[in-house]
DNA sequence: ATAAAAATTTAGGGCAGTCTAAAAATTTTT
DNA sequence: AAAAATTTTTAGACTGCCCTAAATTTTTAT
């Protein structure tokens, strides 16, 4: 039906566009995809012809409802399988993410369903991301970033906007998980850093950097 | 590494080198992965030149060493999924094997392994094929065809030769599953269909074309 | 309002894998 | 041993996706 690389764009545009306002542009594309600017411009003009996006030239981009819909049956595919590979395989999240960007290409409709049965229907990836349903509805959450909560206040970690596996790993290393409890105690004023208690216990300070990229309660 | 095409080219090779003698031809892998005979010769060409296999021109193609551990890999990444399809997902055995075309060429050394732990190290895919160990050994199996056993014996299913939906389907129907035990009562001399009765109940009868495609004992 | 800079598209080409048609080699028939 | 038939390879071309370099359009700075 689709290429592996059609879908790959689709899915792109579809993540650019839901962390910007307004339209996704050639040059981010062509950095998010790994390709130069030249082939995001040929890719587009296919994928307009094929009424898979909305392109007027030099003006970027917007998915269509029907590319749209094929974005998030691709994001679906590829949640599904990182549950599966951390869930039922042991990796850890760090490591799924490479594997399910290959799984997500398996064209079977009954496969991806009968995964979703027998994962239990499971309702977030491992990484807090939430899994479309298979209508092609993106479930809306409302997590806020660590770094904008306000001391004294004690919330849980949901997920993350940063998936790189030296992130992860570095948040493995500090022990904070999806689900552990986190208590802001101090906010220092001079680069933004935290100074937090994990699940009623040891202390630990985290730089903005990473209190940025944590989406808690 | 290697790409999706080139690891079904030699996956091909070696099936059809172990079902004949002597080299393999042009014209029946063109056949086999339904394309034409020059755009075999021009994947040859290229195969032949990454060591992959013996090939002298007009003198058909036999696979190296390399090769060979290439194909076996692929074939045991396929049946490992068909395995994991079929216990873990609930899919009939007519339906394995078209999503497995697609898992096997996923490209981690990790998930396969993972995924053959997860299901307890199976011996054998839904058809009754053995699994080559992760070294790429292929078990030496030595069954019969339904087709050649005495009148009188009592035999056991142990896989098909066959593998088109439609046959295992048929069996399906009637009731010829992998393990199942048949005792052959009659041999018919004119069309060499079988009478056989399954787990000492019903009695069956099964034309040559598909006792031919039984594998028992 | 122009000029300079940046972003985007077009032109032209490469590589993988496929095709059809034609040429060459091998095998079979006579 | 030729001739005919079959098999295989080569020639030339196409599509998908990518590239670099050049042209064009838009945005920013002066
Ligand atoms: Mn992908
Ligand atoms: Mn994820
Ligand atoms: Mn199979
Ligand atoms: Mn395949």
């Amino acid at each position: 039906m689709h290429s592996f690389t059609e879908e790959n764009y689709l899915k792109t545009i579809y993540y650019l566009a839901a962390r910007q306002e307004g339209e996704v542009t050639t040059n981010s594309l062509a950095e998010m995809t790994a390709t130069k600017a030249a082939s995001v411009s040929d890719m587009l003009r296919k994928l307009a012809e094929k009424q898979l996006i909305h392109y007027k030239k030099y003006q970027g981009v917007r998915l269509t409802a029907e590319g749209e819909r094929l974005a998030l049956k691709v994001i679906r595919r590829h949640r599904i399988w990182e549950v599966f590979l951390a869930e039922k395989l042991g990796f850890g999240w760090d490591e799924v993410h490479e594997m399910a960007e290959e799984l997500e290409h398996i064209r079977s409709e009954e496969l991806v369903e009968k995964l979703d049965a027998f994962l239990g229907y499971p309702q977030f990836d491992p990484h807090g991301d939430p899994i479309p349903s298979p209508a092609g509805q993106m479930p809306a959450v409302e997590y806020s970033k660590l770094s904008e909560v306000g001391v004294g206040t004690e919330v849980q970690v949901m997920g993350v906007l940063e998936h790189s596996p030296e992130f992860l790993q570095h948040l493995d290393k500090t022990g904070l998980n999806l689900g552990c409890r986190v208590r802001v105690q101090d906010i220092n004023t001079f680069d933004k850093s935290v100074s937090v208690q994990i699940n009623q216990e040891k202390t630990l300070f985290v730089s903005n950097e990473v209190a940025r990229n944590l989406l808690v309660n």
